[in-house]
DNA sequence: CGCAGTTGCCAACGCCCGTTGGCATACGAT
DNA sequence: ATCGTATGCCAACGGGCGTTGGCAACTGCG
């Protein structure tokens, strides 16, 4: 069975519900039923068009972080450069939310996160550092501080990280990740 | 109704199991069947001994972080002893993938995030600065680099965070940690 | 026009969940 | 020894879940 154009309405209704619910509410809290509701669908419908809620759960965290391109900015800034990028982009989008909270209560969910660790992360990391075998660990403590931060300001909301100002997290967290990125090991 | 002596190995075993369940599959995952089935009683004693799952979830998260006093270290280790301390004993316990994983699933378990992060991390940090206006903000910028370690680290798995020595850990975590604690904004 | 195939809705299935009530049994204070 | 009561087990409940199959309505191609 193949899908025609005319039922593309409910097909992005259907993820647009998904993608806020299980950013919301992680992966076992949100329903199928409450997704289809919010999409103004019947949930057998979903299933029709995803296959199942895991397969939905698949389409709706697939996402590209538009991670830029550190090569190209003075190497005295990319600390700063990725840390605003992480907390401005990052923290309007759901993107970060539906994986934080789905990797938590999925297994599946936490092998996506290290796909998108391993596939966008890591290599904008080892593009920019001269020390190729020391990538993956920069990396991975890039990764602690960035998710770290995005857990307590939009996950957590711990009152003082979410107080904070944009730029005031910034100017803490950006010479973090500039040492884990070009510091001296 | 009270209960006596007498119950306590099972009242115990089913705390037990509950840590270990909710460490390893978060709140909505471990299933109160389950923790009884590993505990070796009948789902039914649960609630009666704990009244309902979320009571004992509340019971199972309750712990002491025992955090180091930081002011009887010299000013110049405080970072380093606080980042041994948070991965070597909260690494090794259960403690804190409960607090996560409940935390990332359920509200109540948020909240109690939020009561333990006010009630251990910060009065410890508000202790140690010269900055008593500054301390929640510095405890969050703790938290959030804590936090996300163990987070990349024992929950998410991420291969390279997972393969970093305790020792080398601490080396990179150790610097960041004193500059959230005690240097200058 | 006729027909194959997509769409949408409804009802239902089977499953597992947290929780409850009842009923023997074993204890411990009197 | 007796009796109140805590303990343990069993069976069941009501409810929500993901998923399925069938059936009407509509679409667009020949």
């Amino acid at each position: 069975m193949a899908f025609t154009d005319r039922s593309r309405p409910a097909r992005d209704a259907i993820l647009a519900a998904a993608r806020r619910r299980f950013a919301d509410e992680g992966y076992d809290r949100a329903t199928v039923r409450a997704i289809a509701g919010d999409a103004g669908v019947d949930p057998s419908m979903v299933i029709r068009y995803f296959g199942s809620k895991r397969e939905l759960f698949t389409a709706a965290a697939e996402f590209d972080l538009r991670l830029p391109d550190l090569t190209r900015v003075p190497r005295a800034d990319v600390g700063r450069t990725l840390a605003e990028h992480l907390l401005l982009r990052w923290g309007s989008d759901d993107a970060l939310a539906i994986m934080l909270r789905g990797a938590v209560t999925d297994d599946a969910a936490a092998e996506r996160t290290r796909e998108i660790f391993a596939g966008q992360l890591l290599p904008v990391v080892a593009a920019l550092t001269g020390d190729p075998a020391g990538a993956p660990e920069r990396a991975g403590l890039v990764a602690t501080q960035a998710l770290g931060a995005v857990l307590c300001r939009y996950v957590l909301r711990l009152p003082p990280v979410v107080a904070l100002p944009d730029a005031e997290l910034v100017g803490w967290l950006g010479p973090t990740l500039q040492r884990y990125l070009v510091g001296e090991r």
